[in-house]
Order: structure tokens, then sequence, then C-alpha cells
DNA sequence: ATGCCTTCGTGCATAATTTCACAAGGTCTC
DNA sequence: GAGACCTTGTGAAATTATGCACGAAGGCAT
């Protein structure tokens, strides 16, 4: 096995960097030049140590007893996440999120370009949403090849996802930004990621409902005096 | 210290509970009464290990040779993430998405209703999106207090997400579900759920980028003949 | 009952991630 | 240019998460 390819950053780092990016074009935008570990660290609400060696992955940019300057961290950060480029997306169901997204202006100027959309639903195809007209999702595989499209967002129904996801696998899409609250099959060479605010909700309430017996268990000791430490 | 207080189920398996339970709820619907681990990890896209692991920490509510009920288990899944009571929701930020989440009933079913929805801007005031009316931000403290309000929704521009947080927090809020790109300052008390389509972007663009320079190598190696294994 | 079959629950090994702690290497002052 | 002072980069330890492998336990057929 030829061993050149890029070192492997691990996935652990992979969901920080664009955390980390975030905050520098934000330092950027108030003109700060340079930062230390210590201080995007308390930015990104981590360790120092952690940022040091997250940024490690892009290469040996800090300059010891300085830090690290912010236009060039920038730019290493969106080289390894490969945002030099523009990845085209495709949304896949017309409904209220998906025209959302499409005509939401917000992504084009960040690199993903939404350039097309496309649903199932004979009522809805043709309809103009933002500067898109919506498609058939039987005409995915073409769009897919002619607008070169990279990236495909979920935001059908539940019940078409799969079917949806399928046609992109299909069309050579390898990936995916999930809305459908359901776990997509696809092979191991597609990437998922999956945002679903019910999930998310449930997870707060599991935390919430810790603090909340902790605190009920804190006041019946209190009461019956059974503190013990 | 009085160990009494429940055994803590590890970060990784919180996060996926509330995915099983999707499932299970799934199979409860298509009348399936019982599963085994082997089949909810397919389902889950998991190890079959990982899934008897995660519901262990529940308690031992398998039977060996036979598998989990269906409906036993929701039940036990939902106690364990605190889904048998409501969480109710306020929306802080009554633009695009907070309208959006207030109007969509999608969540008082699944046990989050959103009970207000504020806004900082006047012209927003008073305005009625759903069966909600848009409060004053200033009267937050007040309408935690009154509705009994569990969650926070961030739904506001970035500049002003961070004041927002420090609203819900002085009112008591100890659960936030953020949709600002930011990452925001809280105290470790609290727990954070961030949202953040730009960051599921990005992240989808460092593993794109992985394979596409695989593949650009794989081709080279093909062309020059220097594939090795 | 007995024995076979199935699937859970879990101890243990491995892998991944986080954190510590400090040498290395740079700047800045005098 | 020498010494004081920072902050990086990174081994190594600690913690957390994953996956294997197998004993335990229940069902079912004979």
């Amino acid at each position: 096995m030829t061993q050149l390819q890029r070192r492997r950053i691990p996935d652990a780092a992979v969901t920080r960097l664009p955390v980390y990016l975030q905050i520098l074009n934000n330092l950027h935008a108030t003109n700060v030049l340079r930062f230390s570990s210590d201080e995007l660290a308390a930015l990104a609400g981590v360790n120092a140590a952690k940022v040091r060696k997250d940024l490690s992955y892009l290469g040996s940019y800090g300059t010891r007893g300085v830090g690290y300057e912010v236009t060039y961290l920038i730019h290493q950060i969106k080289r390894e996440l490969g945002l030099l480029r523009e990845w085209n997306v495709v949304v896949v169901g017309a409904g209220n999120l998906g025209c959302a997204l499409a005509k939401f202006g917000g992504f084009a100027p960040r690199g993903f370009p939404v350039v097309g959309i496309v649903d199932n639903d004979p009522k809805k195809i043709g309809q103009t949403t933002g500067s898109l007209t919506v498609g058939d999702v039987r005409n995915l595989a073409k769009m897919v090849r002619d607008l070169k499209v990279a990236i495909g967002a979920i935001t059908t129904s539940t019940a078409t996802a799969q079917s949806a996801v399928d046609a992109l696998i299909d069309a050579g899409v390898t990936s995916i930004l999930n809305f459908a609250p359901i776990v997509l099959a696809t092979p191991s060479s597609v990437s998922v990621r999956n945002v679903d605010l019910g999930v998310e909700l449930q997870i707060l309430s599991y935390y919430e409902q810790m603090r909340t017996e902790q605190t009920e268990v804190a006041k019946i000791q209190t009461k019956s005096s059974t503190v013990s430490v």
C-alpha cells in the first residue's frame, strides 16, 4: 500500500475544525491578527491542549512563544476541510424545509451552492422556489451529472427518505445531509450526517432529568438530615 | 456521598438511545412484538454488542434466547430519557426558523410543546405565529416561570444569540438548543446542543475531499503503473 | 427431565480520544 | 547576544468507547 495518502485526521478532530474556523472568521472580522491556543480554547469551550493537537494535524503552523496567525490558519483549515473549492448541493424533497434551504442564500457564499431541488410530487414539480425550479426526482441522475452535484440533502417525508437516498447514491452522490428522522441504509463509502431535532431534544431531556433528580435527592436529603459527605 | 443517585449512562450511549427509540416506534407501528439485538443493530447501523451494552444501561430487560419486547423497551427508554413527562420549550428569536418551529406541530405530540416565542424587535412583538403571540424578550423570566419552560431554543441572529442565552440562563433554563452558528458561553451546569448546517456541510466536505483525493491518487497510480499492494 | 438452540449480559482486550506535563524553540528586553 | 519569558508541539498517561467472545439463562422438542 502506497503510504502517501494524507495522514488521516481523527473523526473527533474533524468535527471541531469547522467550529474553530467559525471562531477564526469572527476574529478576522474584528481585525485580530494572532491568537494563542489558550484564547481559541476559551472561545471554543474546550481544552487548550486539544486545540493544539487538533491544529497540529494540519501541520506545524504555530510559532512558539507567539501563537498562530489568524488568516494563515483560516487558510489551512479551509484547505484541510476541502473548502477551497465549491461543493454543489441538491435538495431532494420540496416541502417546507427543502424550499427554505433552496431559498436561503446563506450556503452559496460559504461554498455550498444549492444548484437544484427535486420532488416526486407532480403538483410541486415545475414550481419555482427562490431562483430554482423544482425538478422531477426521476431526472436526479442527469442533474447530478450535469450540475456536478457533490452533496445531497434529504428533506423528504420519512416514508420516501430511503428511496431518495438510493436514488442519490445510484447517481453517484457520496455525501448526504439527512433531515428525515430515520437511519438511512447506505454503503460505508457514503458519508451521512443526520440533523434531527427530535433526537437533540431527547438528549437534552435526559440531562435535564438527571439534574432534576439530583435536585430532588438533595432536597430530600436536606429535609431528613441524611446528608453525608 | 449517598450512592443512590442513578448510574450514569455514558454520553455516547445517550446519543444513541433516541435513535433506538425511533426505530422501536417504527417496529411498534408495524406490529412487531419482539426484536433481537442483531435486528436492532442492523436497523440502527451499529454493532450488535453495542446495542446490548447500551440497552443494558437501562437494566436487564431482555430475555436470553428470545430477545426484547418492543413496547416494554420503548417504555424503558422513554423512562430513562425522561420522556414520560413533557418538557416545555420556548423559542427565542421570531425569524424564519423561530416561527417555523413555533408553527410546526411535530414537537408537542413527542413531548416537547412549544409554549412561547419571544423577540426583541418591537415590530415582531405582538404578531401571531401559529397559535402563539410573539412576546417581548424582556418578559422571558416571567414566561419561563409561569409556563414552566425547561428548554430554550435559540433562533436569533448570531449577534444576539449570546445575550439570548444569558437571559435564558438567568431565568433558570438549563437546557439549550442552539441554532446560531456560534459557540455559546455557558456554565457547565447547562446543557447545550448545537444544530449548525454549515458545520455539518463542512464535515461532509472533508470526507468528500478525502475520497476525491483517494480516487485521484488511484488514477495516477494506475496510469503510471505504480500500484503496490 | 434432558439436551440442543438461541440470544442476552458482560468481562476483557483493543482502539480512540482527551488531558497532562514538559522539552523545544521562538521572541523580546536590556 | 544572553537570559527571561512565552507558547507550541508532542510523548505518555488517563479516560472513554468499542467490539469480541463466551458463560449464563431461557425456550423448545423429544
